[in-house]
DNA sequence: AACCTAATCACTA
DNA sequence: TAGTGATTAGGTT
């Protein structure tokens, strides 16, 4: 659970307009289990409250969302995060380095 | 350069 | 205990 809860937390620290990939919240747990966090967001036990939205690939692609990895749901996350401000090229985020939320 | 395969960690049933 | 997954990295073609 603390895992998970650790996920959560950071996930609601990452500020509107910021995105951040698996990896480093996987590493700001203090491990490096890139799958698990994809795992504990798929339960996402407070949606709401969770940008999941906000979590993209390394390589800075989305990668999936909603147990799709692509289709109609990724350009529904694509708006969302072009509503926060990150401006998307193809299914690429562009100065996804530059919007990277750094723990 | 693009595609495919294997490895790794946590969570659920 | 065993299986799955919203990934990543590396090797091969």
């Amino acid at each position: 659970m603390k895992f998970s809860d650790k996920i959560y937390t950071l996930l609601k620290k990452v500020p509107i307009g910021k995105v951040t990939t698996y990896k480093e919240l996987a590493h700001a747990t203090g491990c490096d289990a890139y799958r698990a966090v994809g795992q504990v967001l798929k339960k996402n036990p407070d949606a709401p409250n969770i940008p999941c939205h906000r979590v993209v690939a390394t390589n800075g692609t989305i990668g999936g969302f909603n147990g799709f990895k692509t289709g109609p749901n990724i350009d529904r996350k694509k708006s969302m995060l072009e509503h926060e401000g990150i401006v998307f090229d193809g299914d690429k985020v562009v100065d996804f380095e530059k919007k990277l939320y750094k723990f």
